[in-house]
DNA sequence: GTGTGACTCTTAGTCCGTA
DNA sequence: GTACGGACTAAGAGTCACA
């Protein structure tokens, strides 16, 4: 599967489990949040910095993230 | 631990014990040879495309690349 | 609350060489 | 066999507007 997919739904699935809007996310990784967006529709290639701080605002591990079903 | 040096230690672990050089893994992962040298030196924040490409070459999995000591 | 287009700026990633 | 530098090109990343 794509990597890009994976971490979409990764994202996405944590995200909602904290329940977090991609607003939220956004303000607390701060980042965009049309970024966030466009990581979790797989239309980008994020870099590990950027998803490391995705992950910490989470309360997750990067690694999880990229976890395979 | 700082995430690209987490990435770069455990891709230099993963490429010598299969006994690739920076060389032959940038060839096979379709990156450029100085670029390799830059992650494993913590320098750029690889993106997961790239990050996905390497893996293959390796023959292990994205994941195994972001694994914390 | 989310996805997307258009734009800008920064950085990833390439290609050369050199130590 | 590896690190680093400069000069480039592609793409990540930021900002804003609109559906």
């Amino acid at each position: 599967m794509d990597i890009r997919k994976v971490v979409a739904r990764n994202l996405r699935r944590a995200r909602r489990s904290v329940g977090f809007s991609q607003e939220v996310l956004a303000e607390r990784a701060k980042v965009d949040r049309s970024y966030v967006s466009r990581i979790e529709t797989a239309k980008v290639s994020v870099g590990i910095d950027t998803l490391a701080n995705l992950a910490r605002a989470l309360g997750v591990r990067p690694i999880d993230l990229l976890e395979e079903p």
